[in-house]
RNA sequence: GGCGCGGUAGCCAAGUGGUAAGGCCGAGGUCUGCAAAACCUCUAUGCGUCGGUUCAAUUCCGACCCGCGCCUCCA
């Protein structure tokens, strides 16, 4: 069974298949614009990539997909940071970058090949913009910026189906003008393809033929999936608000420089709901990874977040909320529970089982699931599901339970480590270690004396010393041979 | 005004022309000094409202109500 996916553009399921005869599948997923910590509502499109990237691994083979993620580190937003923290704009960007990736490890999102930025890719940008000047679809104005010409491009709009004049009359309706380049363009709908400096840009200009300026956004994408991935791709993602303008943008430049299709695929995933909205400083309802791990203190697991950034369907929009979290936190400790209780019972049968040993069928609709549009719902609907039903005992549903988690890009923390074990990636959240890191001395005494009580059966200091404990936030949880402390949950 | 999406149990959320996956919460049980954990069981005669088509509609069609997104260099 192919995987199957909802084209944007022509808006219906379709195969995913490689085109190129090298038989590499062609990804190109539009990334971050680094001047700040990307939110929660950023990851969960960068999961939902993730997943799809892990499900097309599995598909083609791990060499037979390249996934290009770029990096937009020249723009409006990255230039006025900067301005305003009085550095240079490289190490802002380098800051945020670096911060992006540290977060993408945590929710365990797997790097692109490639991660090419707007900045290392001027001279390809401006060899596009020339062919277009060159072809008719660009003008130069009289202050310099280039402007894509879009009435040159008879197929604009098909993507967002937007038409053109309707477009004017709903920036004419909606009463804000284009504001900075309205004066220069000849067209309302025109963008720019080429900024002229400005004195707001400081030393971030760069020489063209057109004078000193800086690439316009869509045509980074344009430049950087041609040179890292070939004038047609087989598929390009994003997030929905970059449907129009920038997708149907990036289409017009690169079918009127190319003259061959961009992309034989659109796919774009929906916007994550806080308190019933989108996400915005505005609303106060915008979440970063640090916000969430502020909240959530010692007991934070990044892949509580990213099971419940996979509630929905992607194409949908998801209302989260912190309750999502605690609610993906329960979920995650049951997979723990069976993910443990399954490599205690499933005896290896050999030195090196997992080599010889073939996955049991008994997951397999969380993959078919996946492969049916991406559906995480149900996915993990199957997943549990499958895990009740699991015997608890077969090598081969340890190997199918692993191979599904992989393609969900879940770390299941786990208290059992096989001997032979080559999941180090998978098992290297060990939560007893993380937990008793955290536990302050004066906890441990504590929890120390109410051990001692109850070994001597003084049950009555040993509540006492529990119901302390709890004032202070640490619950106790009696194992088989002793106990283990935990912050109280909320 | 244009374009698009959605309204399913307390919350989140799949799905189907033939009678509602899953997760959380809640309830009961087993276990346990207690608690927790774990495990088991239960929890929507109902899928925004009103019509229509049909042997049969939550699922198709129409109208309406409500919510959300894009039309601003927002994932």
């Amino acid at each position: 069974m192919a995987i199957q996916l909802f084209d944007s553009l022509e808006r219906k399921l379709k195969p995913l298949t490689p085109s190129h005869a090298d038989g590499v599948f062609r990804f190109y997923n539009c990334g971050p614009t680094v001047y700040a910590p990307a939110h929660i509502g950023n990851f969960r499109t960068f999961v939902v990539n993730d997943v799809l990237r892990r499900l097309l691994e599995l598909e083609f083979g791990a060499d037979k997909v390249k996934h290009v993620r770029n990096l937009t580190d020249v723009d409006d937003k990255t230039i006025r940071r900067a301005r305003e923290e009085n550095r240079p704009l490289a190490e802002v960007t380098q800051q945020w970058t670096e911060k992006f990736h540290a977060d993408c490890a945590a929710l365990n999102c797997l790097p692109p090949h490639v991660e090419p930025t707007a900045t290392g890719h001027i001279r390809e940008q401006v060899d596009m913009i020339d062919v277009l000047m060159k072809k008719g679809n660009a003008y130069r104005a009289a202050d310099g910026s280039v402007y894509f010409k879009v009435s040159s491009f008879d197929r604009y709009g098909a993507l967002s189906r937007v038409k053109e004049r309707e477009l004017q009359i709903g920036s004419a309706l909606s009463g804000k003008s284009h504001a900075a380049d309205a004066d220069e363009k000849e067209d309302v709908s025109d963008f720019a393809l080429w900024k002229a400096h400005k004195l707001d840009d400081g030393d971030n200009a760069w020489e063209s033929p057109w004078g000193r300026g800086r690439p316009g956004w869509h045509i980074e994408c344009s430049a950087m999936s041609k040179k890292h991935l070939g004038e047609t791709i087989d598929l390009h993602t994003g997030g929905v608000d970059l449907l129009f303008p920038h997708h149907e943008n990036e289409i017009a430049q690169s079918e009127c420089c190319n003259g061959v299709q961009f992309s034989r695929h659109w796919y774009h995933s929906e916007h994550l709901l806080v308190d019933g909205k989108k996400m915005s400083k505005s609303l106060g309802n915008l979440y970063t990874l640090d916000d969430l791990r502020k909240i959530e203190g010692p007991v934070f697991n990044p892949m509580e977040i990213r099971l419940a950034l996979m509630q929905g369907h992607p194409r949908k929009q998801l209302s989260f909320t912190i309750h999502s979290i605690h609610s993906a936190s329960e979920a995650l400790g049951s997979l723990c529970h069976f993910y443990d209780a399954l490599k205690t019972f499933a005896k290896p049968s050999g030195p090196n089982p997992r080599s010889t040993t073939t996955p049991s069928r008994q997951f397999d609709g969380v993959i078919d699931s996946l492969k049916s549009d991406l559906n995480f719902p149900a996915a993990l609907g199957e997943l549990f599901r499958a895990t009740r039903e699991s015997g608890n005992t077969s090598e081969s549903d340890l190997l199918a339970f692993e191979r599904a988690l992989r393609v969900l890009g879940l770390k299941i923390p786990s208290y059992v480590n096989l001997p032979d074990d080559d999941l180090a990636e998978d098992v290297s959240q060990r939560m007893t270690i993380q937990k008793i890191n955290a536990i302050p001395a004066a906890i441990t005494t504590l929890a120390e004396k109410r051990w001692t009580a109850k070994l001597a059966k003084d049950f009555a200091t040993a509540d006492a010393l529990r119901k302390e404990l709890a004032g202070l936030g640490w619950s106790i949880l009696d194992r088989k041979d002793g106990y283990s402390l935990e912050p109280a949950k909320k």
